[in-house]
DNA sequence: AATATATATTTTAAGTTTGAAGTATGTTGC
DNA sequence: GCAACATACTTCAAACTTAAAATATATATT
């Protein structure tokens, strides 16, 4: 026997699924705008691409360097898309590319000089544009976002073992 | 002559700004991480990929079908993007595409009912794994995040203009 | 030491993605 | 009508991206 507080929980339940994947789809939506508005103004004043931008981002942010499986963790993108995207980058002499003394399997990445003064430079605008794009929050928005985000980071863990 | 409030407003005002970009690090890694989830278990379970996905949720919101254009706003990709994987899956028989009878530029696509078949049944469980990934946010949670993307959204309106 | 296993990275093929140029069709102003 | 412009879409080249296979090196087991 079905009874109406059964049928009235199961309608809650498919409403929240629906709003949650309305979430993600929004949630996708607006990252991919931010993502095209960034790759088109580093295109306009910089004459660069976004993911050569985050991988010179991630080597800036590390004094010491790193390697390729370390910058592909941090990307979240595969391990062969890094190995392009670095290759370009140091044949433009913005990367320098060193073996591993005690392991020779790794490989560690670093910015030239003249790699990271062309990051300074691009850093500071990028920062003006992410400023803008998240002007409406204040340091308490951020701060929410920022543990909402986490916690989805969280699941995503947990279904990563399935 | 700088005050020590001036000094103090720069101070804040640099913090928040660091803040932000962090807060955009985190999004952009957090919606990677769920999209390579979905990635592979689309994968795994029914051999396709997340694109020809997104193109068939689209359509399959859509009663009457959409054109190119509309598909292509809806992903927030580029116009001859959708043209390759609406392709494939017309070559799949998922999709069919009809000339517009008023304005033959147009290109009507819309599912086939095999297409529509096929969504369905891939729409049971990737809503699954959705309420999965966002399963910690409770309907009041998800109004909020939809708000603070809306927020976002707005501001890359403003700064698309220019 | 020899073998098996694991790890770090590259290579490869197929697919996706962009931005710009090209094609076809519509619309507007003269 | 027709030239100029605009719009919808496709084509193209280059870059990016993934998953899987291949390579090279390290670690563990016997």
């Amino acid at each position: 026997m079905v009874s109406a507080n059964q049928i009235k929980a199961k309608q809650v339940d498919a409403e929240i699924i629906k709003q949650r994947t309305r979430l993600w789809l929004k949630m996708l939506k607006t990252t991919r705008g931010i993502e095209n508005e960034l790759r088109r103004k580093l295109q306009q004043k910089f004459d660069t691409t976004l993911p050569r931008f985050d991988v010179m981002a991630a080597l800036y942010r590390s004094e010491t360097g790193m390697n390729m499986s370390a910058l592909s963790k941090a990307l979240m993108v595969s391990n062969g898309n890094v190995t392009g995207i670095v290759e370009r980058l140091v044949s433009e002499g913005l990367l320098l590319r060193l073996q591993g003394k005690e392991d020779r399997r790794v490989m560690l990445i670093r910015l030239t000089i003249k790699g990271q003064e062309l990051f300074e430079k691009m850093a500071i605008e990028h920062r003006v544009w992410v400023d803008q794009l998240f002007s409406q929050f204040d340091f308490d928005d951020t701060k929410e976002l920022m543990d909402s985000f986490e916690k989805i980071q969280e699941s995503e863990l947990s279904s990563n073992e399935k």
